[in-house]
RNA sequence: UCCUCGGUAGCUCAAUGGUAGAGCGGGCGGCUGUUAACCGCUAGGUUGUAGGUUCGAGUCCUACCCGAGGAGCCA
């Protein structure tokens, strides 16, 4: 019997007789002539059958097979430019054909544009299209290559709660449930407060899992449910975090670029743009911004564009604002040392300048905005202390938080890389929905 | 929570207040290189819901439901 392939592989098979285990993906024919578009899951690839070269009964059968119908398929395997497919170029000229399951002829996914809504309500039928086949394998090896590089940079994944006691940062809505007789728990927001605890153990540690919150976000940026990364490094300071990150966002592009360019040919997207990423990434302060802003706002006529664009100092950067800013840039940009007062607590206040806090964003090009939120932390335990009184915190929940700058405090630093976003920007999408299996938003839960 | 847009065939969309239509998808037939092929035939509808105006409402009015985009907040 002819050996199973992976049409990942095909043109290690050029001349072969092989057999692919898949579904009919499309089929159009042309009288004689019949051509099968075929996944199996690691790619797609057309099937020719030629009316003459097989039995009738063969041939009607094959022209009879409707969309989406699980088949075992033996050809031989050809180069042809003219070929579709992921990659493409190959063909399969078809000298077997069985049916394993045949699917009932009303398929509602149609090859062609659909609305939101109803590609949503699909969704465990829209991933099976290339598109959302091609994000999704691109997001595994986002995801690959994030483990890969910490794991092989002296970082150490240390699994962090997902049901806590209470919010970590004390800012954002979380999802609420009952903890048996010890009260309301809440789903994670952050593993960052665990991971400060963690590096005591084992100086350089990181996170993975999924992050919820609960508020009201409606944009194409936003999910109620989404990844995560959290590295967190002792004896490292803010300049020194910048370098990590740099190295670690670089890793993961190149990665993609390598082991998945025919996905992100068959998005279109221009892989040109993510060759030159490279270190150093260009990094400017707040300060800078706020000048670059003020320029933006100054040159720009549009007078609706213009009133998004207001911005003075102290305010937090909105997305017209990240837009404007990262569209100046071709690579992914720093912005370092945001005013404390529109930041989380635990941020180390800038040396000399206590308005400023030890703060520094990842901005991705083309107007994808924040991939990366990090600071180094507070290693003083007095000043802590008083940012939690300051911020209204339940000093008591921050009891364990506060020990850790008590017994061998050190300047740390960390941050969180959004697996959803870095993937919508490496992909060039326009929306972050695309970019996870079964996005949950605010008005979406099925299926 | 606020602002804007939308809801008509399985899907994508048309239809000046006057007989609800096209393309795709489905079914039947034709064609030896298709790329969401093309050509012919065919089936397919409680126009989001409830009320109102009118001789007559997909269209105008009111309320509601559902969804999307954006703002705020954030990764």
């Amino acid at each position: 019997m002819a050996s199973l392939i992976q049409i990942d592989r095909i043109q290690d098979y050029t001349g072969q007789e092989v057999r692919i285990e898949g579904w009919v993906y499309h089929k159009t024919h042309k009288g004689k002539l019949l051509f099968l578009l075929i996944r199996d899951g690691y790619g797609f690839v057309q099937c020719v059958a030629f009316k003459n070269d097989l039995p009738e009964e063969l041939f009607q059968k094959i022209l009879k097979i409707p969309q989406e119908s699980s088949v075992v398929i033996t050809g031989v395997v050809r180069e042809d430019k003219r070929a579709p497919g992921i990659p493409g170029g190959f063909e399969i000229g078809i000298t077997g054909f069985e049916v394993v399951h045949q699917s009932i002829d009303d398929y509602p996914v149609a090859l062609k544009e659909h609305g939101v809504d109803f590609v949503l309500d699909h969704r465990h039928l829209w991933i099976r299209m290339p598109s959302q086949w091609a994000i999704l394998r691109i997001r595994a090896t986002v995801i690959q290559a994030i483990r890969e590089w910490l794991d092989n940079n002296g970082f150490i994944n240390m699994d962090t709660p997902i049901l806590t006691p209470a919010a970590c940062e004390g800012t954002t809505t979380l999802f609420e449930t009952q903890y048996f007789d010890e009260g309301k728990a809440y789903l994670a927001q952050s593993g960052q407060l665990y991971n400060e605890a963690n590096i005591f153990a084992f100086k350089k540690v990181y996170c993975f899992g999924p992050t919820f919150r609960a508020e009201k976000s409606k944009t194409r940026r936003h999910l109620t449910e989404f990844w995560m990364v959290e590295p967190e490094i002792a004896f490292c300071d803010l300049d020194q975090l910048m370098d990590i990150e740099e190295q670690f966002v670089t890793y993961i592009v190149k990665k993609v670029l390598i082991e998945r360019k025919a996905e992100l040919r068959s998005l279109n997207r221009d892989v040109a743009i993510l060759e030159q990423i490279e270190p150093p990434f260009p990094r400017i302060s707040y300060d800078q911004a706020v000048e670059i802003l003020k320029e933006i706002y100054e040159s720009n006529e549009d007078k609706d564009n213009r009133e998004l664009l207001k911005f003075d100092w102290g305010m937090d950067f909105g997305s017209p604002h990240e837009t404007a800013l990262t569209e100046k840039f071709s690579k992914p940009v720093f912005v370092y040392g945001y005013p404390t007062q529109v930041k989380a607590f635990y941020m180390e206040p800038w040396q000399g300048r206590p308005e400023v806090s030890k703060s520094v964003d990842l901005l991705a090009p083309e107007g994808y905005g924040e991939i990366i939120g990090g600071s180094e932390r507070i290693s003083n335990p007095d000043l802590l202390l008083d940012r939690i009184r300051q911020h209204g915190l339940p000093e008591n929940a921050f009891k364990w938080y506060l020990d850790l700058r008590k017994y061998g405090s050190v300047p740390h630093s960390g941050f969180g890389l959004g697996v959803e976003r870095t993937v919508a920007w490496i992909c060039g999408l326009h929306h972050i929905r695309e970019t996870i299996p079964y996005p949950r938003t605010i008005k979406r839960i099925y299926p």
